[in-house]
DNA sequence: CTCGTTATTGCATGTTGTGGCGATAGCATC
DNA sequence: GATGCTATCGCCACAACATGCAATAACGAG
């Protein structure tokens, strides 16, 4: 288990190392990222940010995001409609499904995907960033429900 | 080869076996999109639109769409960026693949991702939707110019 | 502690879509 | 050709981001 704790207390000085600066706001969207697991989404962001700071601008946190994405705090991906999703410190490298019927969501990991990474590379050699992908079709429940209708 | 224009010109009747209308809004898009092959963005629809009909609205044009995507004529799917992508009478179901550091497009058809198709089926039962997706990575070109660095 | 440099902020504005609503106009019927 | 039902349109407002620009404020230096 990664301490995340100290990914986050160490913001300060990775900002600093490369000349960037350490902002109130900044501060406000560190603080809600290292009280978040998992998915968000950007609109999701900016409403805790303002929970904390109701000042907030959405320019300022989208831009925040993009520096913290290039530290590799946080990576951005696209959900199944297109809409930003930021997944944070990604520990393990996940792809998502999705199903157009229900709605429902599930992560894919690295292992699982293999075959998918795997052809893909070899074809091609094109090495794909599964943590950007969202994979969109129909889950098991939904086509037993399709087909006994 | 399938004789597209049949495809379009038939699509005032699929829509009256619906109970649908066919206006000069609906005409103007679809004589875009028979003009049309491979993807547009739903913007670019818009704008090719307007070159027809400079009184296009907007709204029009992307509730058409759904209509149409209905009617089987085109599917929507998000690119890279998580802009709305639309594929034009997709005779071969295919995805896409983008490279995140040359900003390339590559089609894939469903026998080469077979094996992505193939495991997620039979480890989830869940079916792709290959037509939905973008998958983002680095080329074999972007790969060698940043080994060679 | 004061300064000066310049990274960031906040604001205004633009883009791509979505959704409600009253007015319009297809089209089947008579 | 006139009529009525209701699908569709145009418009407006809003959501989710992006971007240019002038004003602000980090922070290293003195």
């Amino acid at each position: 288990m990664i301490d995340a704790a100290s990914d986050w207390t160490q913001v300060r000085e990775r900002l600093h190392e490369r000349g960037l600066r350490w902002t109130p706001q900044r501060r406000t969207l560190v603080d809600v990222l290292s009280r978040t697991d998992g998915h968000v989404t950007g609109s999701e962001l900016v409403e805790r940010c303002r929970e904390i700071d109701p000042e907030t601008t959405p320019s300022t946190v989208y831009r925040t995001l993009d520096v913290l994405e290039e530290l590799g705090l946080v990576r951005h991906g696209h959900g199944a409609d297109g809409r930003e999703e930021f997944h944070v410190l990604p520990a393990v490298e996940h792809g998502h499904l999705h199903c157009q019927s229900c709605g429902g969501t599930w992560e894919v990991e690295a292992a699982e995907a293999g075959s998918l990474v795997g052809s893909l590379e070899a074809s091609r050699g094109f090495a794909v960033d599964l943590s950007h992908v969202t994979i969109v079709g129909t889950c098991a429940a939904c086509r037993r429900a399709v087909a006994e209708t």
